[in-house]
DNA sequence: TCGGCGCTTGAATCGACGT
DNA sequence: AACGTCGATTCAAGCGCCG
């Protein structure tokens, strides 16, 4: 029997207001990003933009028992707006670990995963994003989940955990491609699936997941392959469309 | 003939002071990081820290014609206080670029570079930090200096560049691993000669380089060894000492 | 009237992937 | 092999408004 997943059209801000405090495990999203976008009532200014990220944010930790994963990407020429937005969150809220999501890079001169390439003598490619798990105060999280094997097997012996014996923390980047070719499914702001799933596996738990940006819902899907049951918002009523039509809601 | 370097020292604010508007080609720096040093006057107050970093910051992109690269790592626990910090700075300057230097990941399983473990349940591993090109306005960089190779061989004729046609741009991370040991000359912030060879050769230009937290010199040998005549300050006169003796000065 | 600033718009661009 | 595809885009030119 799959995990249920409910979604919902309508404004995060004004929905979660009525969700009970932990009512979720984790929240794992990557919220529209900048600015241009209206949304919601918000002008596009960008002191709007970052109270509104910590209106919602606000809400979406207060519902989270293990807090939010926070994908926020940005531009090449928008990486100083990024910052104060991450600036204005580390003010508000515990930043308890900061994860690298690397989309392309490369190692022993051999080059991985894609780019976007940008036509600037001033600006790298990008080829990064960032996601923090933003709380209230730290908790434990599941740091083997994501583990990999030991490289040096005899390490085993010495530091293997209980029941995974051969896994040790994977650490801060994590590599997830991008994948090829977007397809009709993609949403602008979707992330891999793989990512998701990380994110929710991370967290540890086993209690519902939150996207109040669900978008294509990615993270339902990846929630649902979980065996973990989800909750999506989006204030898109064609993104609530697509999700339902993609998840066979 | 080996290209000039000096040495000062002294407080950073108070000597740059003195020094002409983009006297310097570049700054590449590490500065102390974090409470519980009582650097130059100013408590270990978090407040403190960021209106000093503003402080000493403010004279380095004024003196540097391409803007300073920053690097600025962060304990486990201490992600928050790293993002506002660095919220204060993209509130104040110009973030051209943000660059992850990436230390260790692990890559299809095989994990790469030196890992810290930490013992907790809540903090991964650190894998990574970051550097900040700083500017007041955006500079053209020589993204080629630190490019790599096409995977599609291909390409190059389309578009590989003139002089170095089979080089890309290599993105925003740069996998520069720790060097195995980290002898008795490492300083405690001091990241790794290759690191501060890329940042120098990113930046582009020939003029000298900068770095008014020189712990054990590494900015400055990596200057040397790329033939560019280099100016280093640190407020330790242990730290100067070491310099002096590693550049043979 | 001329110059400067802000916004709008269209052209140019790269690099992996697919055919 | 060669070439078309496709971007959470950048940049410079062009237009209009204001001092």
């Amino acid at each position: 029997m799959k995990a249920p997943v409910t979604v919902e059209l309508g404004d995060c801000v004004d929905l979660l207001q009525h969700v009970a405090d932990g009512f979720f495990e984790v929240c794992v999203t990557s919220p529209p990003y900048n600015i241009g976008m209206n949304y919601a009532g918000f002008s596009d200014r960008r002191e709007d933009y970052d109270e509104w990220t910590l209106r919602w944010l606000s809400e979406a930790v207060r519902v989270s028992r293990r807090g939010v994963l926070l994908n926020i990407g940005g531009s090449p020429s928008g990486q100083t707006a990024l910052y104060k937005t991450l600036g204005a969150v580390a003010s508000h809220f515990t930043i308890q670990n900061s994860i690298v999501w690397a989309k392309s890079m490369v190692v022993d001169g051999v080059s991985r995963g894609h780019v976007k390439p940008i036509n600037s003598a001033k600006y790298l490619n990008v080829g990064h994003e960032l996601i923090l798990h933003v709380v209230k105060t730290p908790v434990e999280v599941d740091k083997l989940a994501v583990g990999v094997p030991y490289a040096d097997k005899s390490n085993i012996a010495r530091f293997g955990a209980e029941g995974r014996p051969d896994l040790r923390c994977a650490g801060s980047i994590w590599y997830v491609p991008y994948p090829t070719r977007q397809k009709e499914l993609s949403h602008p702001a979707s992330f891999p699936l793989a990512l998701a799933a990380r994110a929710i596996a991370y967290a540890g738990g086993s209690g519902p997941v939150l996207d109040p940006f669900m978008g294509s819902g990615t993270t339902l899907q990846a929630a649902r392959d979980a065996g973990r049951s989800s909750h999506g918002i989006d204030i898109d009523a064609a993104s609530v469309a697509l999700t339902k039509k993609r998840l066979g809601l």
